[in-house]
This record gives structure tokens, sequence and C-alpha cells, in this order.
RNA sequence: GCGGGUGUGGCGAAAUUGGUAGACGCACUAGACUUAGGAUCUAGCGCCUUACGGCAUGGGGGUUCAAGUCCCUUCACCCGCACCA
């Protein structure tokens, strides 16, 4: 009787005491495989975590037994919101909590049997990390990457404090229900944009899904187009548009800006400036995706001033307006209803003027045609000249040139609040803005914080934090009190794992650039745009610093699915439909649940879960360990032709199978393997001990426990995992025959066995002489033969 | 709204990339063995039809000797949208 849970716990006791699993540094051959580190929110280790970690599991062994030497780390992601949530509900502090689920975690992890090399401590919140999450801000400082400036954030005036977007719901703050309203804070940010074109041609290089690459393409959003500078009139101030349609220009009839845009305080004459205060308050209450929608009705106020058309010096009128947002081009259009369809609502609801420069029947008209209305383009019709002809006389009079622009936006990494690196920065009133110097590093987040949420960061109420002296001139300076964007923590903890212990540096170059980049990645699409982007910026930012020597920090990545409740439902507390990993490992154990969630689904799509396919898993391993258990000692030499070729198919397929990540058809055909084993044992007879080892060998990836202990039961010493993984031999695949299909106007309507080496003649003569294909081809002409050698013939007749 | 994706038996899924649709498994049906078991083994199993055969990869159209796979069109569902990570 086969105890998986002594069995378990014994293999892994064993590994870990044999350091089965331990990274060889010296060794050349190696391979970094690594999984999103998990975020020790929720206490306990999901569903979606087994999967993200089990599955990819089974390629490490895989790696490892045809002969690499596998770095395989794992760590924590340990600082956010909900730790700092769950202690304002609970008033648990966060580094209590999250330690307790960090080791609460690793015992889970554990539990999955895996090859983590847990010998390169990363948590992002000790001080030994983030130090050097401190570290790598003052050197995107100093390098002119990380600058301050205004920028909004949810606030709820009642709770008097900052949202994240996820605690405002429909608009409202999730504690209280209070209209939660976007108020300027000064801010700190990450000047990704300066990579925006490396970061999208760097795509090309990439082993990615190509639809994540899309997803990153349409992220950075370039726009080829051009700048147009419009003075206002009676004013020395000009403002610039971004344009895609510069062609258009002399069509336009009023210029937008977005409400936020400081410009507007600056430009709106008396007379209007009651119903722009009022507009600029009620679009601070809608959110940027509602703001953009184009079926939601155009609202805008004039502002009493005009700008100047620099191709024609035409005066047109200023608008603000929502659905131009002060984050992309330069937070302010030329409007040309004639020809854009967001630009033709506004004016055609405020009666704005329309003058149409391309001819058209309808309008607003976006294709391709003659100009009119346009001086010097009169008669063109090709767009690219237009423009150029538009750029060339902009230039001229320095009123305009060509510019792309990106839909990226600079990284916003400043956090109001308490569980999160503190941002290495000291304010002085002599000195201004002045770097921690990096020998006082870390900036150590102080322990004893209030942190319920009353309007000021958790970190301005700690004096002892906050007041510090200039490292400059000595005199009394304050700390800045924001904290970082966790996701500063995981753009580079990539970097540390192979090094984590280095206490001089984040990292050595020398190790680094031995051990990276990653050359499989394994995490979520959900990380797409953000994660993934931040992380190549960061590698290609130090690159330039001269701290690394390649260029992309994931070569390969892979995504997983998502598991999904047995109702096809996400999975959730509220909705009561979670499984927990936990219950099955206690009722059926890792192996069993492993195997399960390699072969259910497609791993890149996941699925709902199936009580029953984990039981017909349970079925499946407890028929492979019979098989072992029964042996007695059959050495026998011989071997079969037809369990030779399952067997080399399999190999075969397994093999080119894991590679792709298709556990499941890998399983599928270690399952036909163990039908013949079981068929041959059935009628009698003892399989030979070479079909076992094999079987033991090839299964010992996907259920290592269990293929351990067959492997003992067969009288070898541990481990399993050290053993070459199975070579197919191509002479035990080739077949003398194969099955001849022969379609009539392409239905099939007979097969034959035939010799492989038959000629397309006998192929053609054999076809037209079966006795059911005459049947369909009696009285008819033959007009066409189509032979595929080794396949079929298909017979087209009229 | 913008962007990305998915759709194949009762169910989870395969399909060497244009060449026998449904490998493997679940569920189901029948049988065997039984010191009755939610065990094991054997066989069957896309749909319609007694059969011949016909129909089938969300729907419609096209290209082709041949389409799940390529093209056009349409419907349905799912995911992301910058302070959850």
């Amino acid at each position: 009787m086969y105890d998986f849970k002594t069995v378990e716990k014994k293999w892994q006791k064993y590994w870990q005491e044999n350091n089965t699993y331990k990274f060889d540094k010296d060794r050349k051959d190696k391979i970094y495989q690594l999984e999103m580190f998990s975020y020790p929110s929720g206490a306990k280790l999901h569903m979606g975590h087994w999967y993200n970690y089990a599955v990819p599991d089974a390629w490490s062994r895989f790696k490892r037994m045809t002969g690499y030497n596998v770095f395989h780390p794992m760590g924590f992601d340990a600082f956010g919101l909900p730790a700092e949530n769950y202690a304002i509900k609970t008033g648990i502090h966060p580094k209590d909590s999250t330690e307790k689920n960090i080791e609460t975690m690793i015992g889970q992890i554990n539990a999955i049997g895996g090859t983590f090399d847990w010998n390169n401590d990363v948590i992002t919140c000790h001080p030994e990390y983030y130090k050097w999450t401190q570290w790598m801000f003052l050197q995107l400082y100093k390098h002119g990457l990380a600058y301050k400036k205004e920028a909004p954030v949810n606030f709820c005036p009642s709770c008097n404090t900052v949202l994240a977007n996820e605690q405002v719901v429909a608009g409202e703050c999730e504690r209280c229900g209070t209209t939660v309203l976007r108020k300027n804070l000064s801010q700190w940010f990450f000047k990704i944009t300066d990579y925006a074109e490396e970061l999208l041609s760097g795509l090309e290089t990439l082993d990615w899904p190509e639809k994540t690459k899309n997803l990153q393409r349409n992220w950075i959003g370039k726009s080829v187009g051009a700048s147009v500078t419009f003075a206002i009139k009676n004013m020395d101030k000009t403002f610039e548009v971004f344009t895609t349609r510069v062609d258009t220009l002399y069509g336009c009839t009023y210029c937008v800006l977005a409400p936020e845009s400081p410009l507007v305080d600056e430009i709106v004459t008396n007379e209007y400036k009651e119903i722009v205060e009022a507009y600029k308050l009620k679009t601070a209450q809608i959110s940027e995706i509602d703001r953009t929608s184009t079926v939601k009705e155009k609202t805008g106020v004039f502002t009493g001033a005009y700008a100047i058309n620099p191709i024609n010096g035409h005066e047109v009128p200023i608008w603000i307006s929502d659905y131009v947002l002060a984050t992309y081009g330069t937070g302010a259009v030329m409007a040309v209803p004639a020809h854009d369809e967001r630009d033709y609502e506004f004016a055609s609801k405020f009666d704005l003027e329309i003058i149409p420069v391309i001819s058209a029947k309808d309008l607003p008209y976006m294709g391709n045609g003659k100009y009119i209305n346009s001086e010097q383009l009169n008669g063109l019709t090709d767009r690219e000249e237009a423009k150029n002809k538009v750029i060339q006389q902009l230039q001229k009079i320095g009123k305009g040139s060509k510019t792309t622009t990106y839909k990226l936006r600079d990284w916003l990494v400043s956090r109001q609040r308490y569980w999160g690196a503190p941002i290495p920065i000291i304010y002085c009133d002599k000195c201004g803005v002045v770097p921690v110097p990096e020998e006082d590093l870390p900036v150590q987040l102080p322990y004893d914080v209030e942190f319920t949420p009353d309007g000021s960061s958790p970190l301005a109420k700690s004096s002892e934090f906050v007041n510090c002296t200039c490292p400059k001139c000595g005199q009394k300076a304050k700390r800045e009190c924001d904290t970082l964007d966790t996701f500063v923590c995981s753009s580079w903890y990539y970097l540390r794992y192979p090094d984590a212990f280095n206490t001089e540096k984040p990292f050595s170059k020398e190790v680094v650039d031995k051990m990276l980049p990653v050359d499989i990645y394994i995490g979520g699409v959900e990380h797409a745009c953000m994660h993934l982007l931040y992380a190549r910026f960061f590698t290609k930012a130090l690159r330039d610093m001269g701290y690394l020597s390649f260029d992309e920090p994931f070569k390969k990545l892979v995504h997983q699915g998502m598991i999904l409740a047995a109702d096809g439902e996400k999975m959730s507390k509220s909705k009561g439909n979670t499984v927990s990993p936990d219950e099955y490992i206690e009722k059926f154990g890792s192996d069993v649940l492993r195997t399960y969630l390699m072969f259910a689904f497609n791993y890149i799509d996941g699925g709902p879960w199936n009580e029953d396919g984990v039981k017909a898993i349970d079925k499946f391993l407890t028929r492979v360990y019979r098989l072992v258990e029964q042996y007695n000692g059959n050495e026998a030499k011989e071997r079969y032709q037809d369990i030779d070729y399952v067997l080399n198919n399999t190999i075969k397929s397994v093999r080119t199978d894991i590679e792709k990540f298709q556990m499941n058809t890998s399983i599928a055909r270690i399952m036909e393997y163990v039908n013949i084993l079981t068929k041959y044992n059935s009628t009698g007879r003892e399989i030979p001990k070479y079909y076992l080892e094999q079987l033991t060998l090839l299964i010992a990836p996907f259920a290592p426990h269990q293929a351990e202990e067959m492997w003992s039961l067969l009288g070898h010493e541990p481990s399993v995992h050290n053993q070459p993984y199975p070579e197919f031999d191509e002479t035990k695949l080739v077949i003398s025959t194969y099955e001849m299909v022969i379609q009539v106007n392409g239905k099939v309507r007979a097969k034959e066995t035939m010799d492989i080496k038959t000629t397309k003649e006998d192929m053609e003569k054999i076809a037209l002489a079966n006795e059911n294909v005459q049947k369909f081809t009696a009285g008819k002409k033959i007009i066409n033969i189509v032979v595929i050698p080794g396949k079929l013939v298909n017979i087209v007749v009229k």
C-alpha cells in the first residue's frame, strides 16, 4: 500500500538534507528559471500559486535530467497595500502579519516538493533588501531619471486620505461612500519615457508570446505626428499641441485644453472664471476611462481666450473639455471638426465653426481626398505630402516640427503610505532636495508608527523619522515621508537572487553578467504592461549606468492561465467557491495535485476546477505505482517491438511537449505507455525491469516523490532526479506500413493498409480499384487525382 | 471607450501548422470478477439514422482537390487600462 503522506515527507526531507537541488555556481551549463515571486497578502498559498509553481517545476526537473544546471530561486514581494489595510482593520502590524504569512507560505511551497533553492534570501521588506531598492532610487536620481512633479491622486475628503484605484468604487470611497476627488500632490516619477523607443524596439529580440508583445507595444503607444505652437491672443504666451493630422491644420477652428492644464488659470478671462472653475471641479470627479469614452456626451466650457493658428493667423476660441487628457501629448489639442469624429461631435454641440479642408460628401470625413481651403495645399491628394509641406512651413517660421509621442507616461513611484521602502531624500531649507548619502542607507522604516488614515503620510507623524540633519550643511532638515511603489522592489529582484547576500553592493556585476538574463520567466499576463515593462526599464537604465552588460532581463516568457472555481467563475472568498491546495495535499498528496494541474488544462489557458479530474489522476498514479510494486525480479533482456514503439514514441513526444510547456500532452503520452504495459501485464506476463525503469524516469518530473519511491523499489540508490532523462531511438519508430486514406471529392470513402514504399502511381491505382471508391466514382468523370505520398489520395469527380 | 484574447462531443482537452477532427482523460452504457467496491479489468461511446449514409470545430460567406487551421463578415463570452500586485 502506497502511503503518500509518509513517502512525500520522507523524500522532501531527503532532498533537503542532501541539498539535491542546490545550484552549482561553478558549472557552466546554467539555466536561470524564475517564477514571479508571491505577494504574502492573504496568509495562504492559493491554487493560482500552486499552478504557477508546481507546473513549471516539471520543466525545471526535466531540464536538470537533460543535463542542465538549473538555478531556481524563490522569494517574496512583501511590501504593499493589503498588509497596511489589514493592519488598519485589525491592529496587527504589517511587519508582523507579513512575517507570519511568509513563514506559512514557505511551508506550503515546500509541500509542492519543488526544486526551489532557498539559499537566496530575497524578501523585499527586509532592510538588507530595501537598502538596495533605495540605492536604485538614488542611482536613477543621480542620472536624471527620477524627478518630482505635481500629479493627481484619488482623495477622499471625508477620510482625509489618499486612495488606491482599488479603493475607489464607482467614484466613491469604499470605506465611507464619499465622492472621491482628484487632487494634485508633488510626487516622485521615474523617467521611463526616456526609454520608450528602446522598450518598443527591444521587443523584437524577445522570445515572448506575441500577444504580450502587442500589449506592450500598445501600452507604449508610439504615434508619429507633429507639434504645432499656437500663440494666445493679446498675451505673451504660447502653447503646443500634438497632432497626427497636421495636414488638416487649415481646418482648425478651435483648440481644447485639458481642464487640469496649468495654462487654463492663466488665460481664462474674468467673465468665464466661474464656469471654468466649476467645470474643473466636475472633471476632478470623473475617472479617466469614463472621460475618454466616445459614447459619453461631450462636455466643455469656453475660457474666453483665443489662440492664433500659426499657419494662417486665424483666431480660434480656446475651450476646455474632459476628453483632452493632461497626461497624453501636450495636454492640448487643435480641433478640426470636419475631419475628426470627437471634434465634430463637440463642435456640433457647441455650435462651433466647421471648415472642411478635404473635399468630402459627408462630415466628419477621415479618409483621403483633395485638399481645399488650404492655400498652398489646395489640389494635393497625397496626405504625406500635405503633412510634409505644412511641417516645412511651420519649421520655417519656428512654429512647429515633426514629433513622436508615446502614450506611455512616466512612472509615478510616490505612495502616501507606510508599508513600503522609504524614499531616500532629505529636504533642507538651505540646500533644497538632498539625496541621502549611500553610506547612510538604508533609511530604516520605523516600526512604531501611527498608520490609521488621517490626512498625512504615516511617516510624517513620526517625528523621530522626519527630523534629521542635512547631509550637506548639517542644519536641521526633514525626510521625504512617502514610500516607494512596490513595483520598484520587484523591478530588480531577479538581479539580487544570484548574489543575495552581498552586503557591499546590490549585486556583483561579474556574478550577474554570468547568470542573467533569466532564461525563462513564468507568471500571469496581468503583468504585461506594468511589472514586465518596469523591469525592462530598470535593466536598461542600470546597463546605461554601467552596472550590467545585457539589454533585456527576461529572454523567454511563459504565462500561466487562471484556475477558476468549479462553477467557471473566478475563485473568491466572498463567493465561497475557492478550493485550497492544502485540502488536496491532505487528501491526495502533492504528486496527484501537481499532475492534475499539469494534465487537466492547457497551461496558458487554465480553466475550471474539476474534482473528478483529481480522482482520475489519483487512479492513474496508483496504476503506475502498482506496476512497479508487482515487479519481482524479471531482469530479462528481451525487448518487445510493440512496447518499444510506444515507449520511444512517448519519450520523443514528452521531450518536445515539455519543452513547449505542454505538460498535458506529455502526460497523455505517458498514459499510453502505461496502457500498453498494463495490457501486457494483464496477460499474466511479467514486465522486464527495463520498461519499469523507463517509466519511472519518464514520470519523475511530474510526480517526483512517487518516482523516487519507485526508483528505490526497483533497487536503485536515490536520487532518480539525478539520472539522465530517457533518450529515444529513432530506429524503433520506423514503421513499414501506413493507412492510406482514399477520398472522393474530399470525403473519406476508404482506407487501405499500404507499404511505406508504395509509389504514387501504385497508390493511385489501388485507390481507384477500391470497391467502395468505385461506388462513388461510377458513372462520373474523373477530373483530377491528388496523391500525397505516405498519406492520402483524393479523387475529384464530376 | 481603448487595447488584448477565447469559442472544437455531456465535460477537460488534442490535432505533426492546409491532408483521416476529437489523441489522452472524465462522465456515461454494457459485461467480467466478485468475502458488493465510490475497487479492478474488458468493450462501447460526436450528433442524426435499423442500415446505406448524412451532418458536425459559435453563426454566415469565400479561397482550395482538401479548411478547426487561410481571407471577409457577424455573434457571444473573458481579461487589462497606469495607486492591488
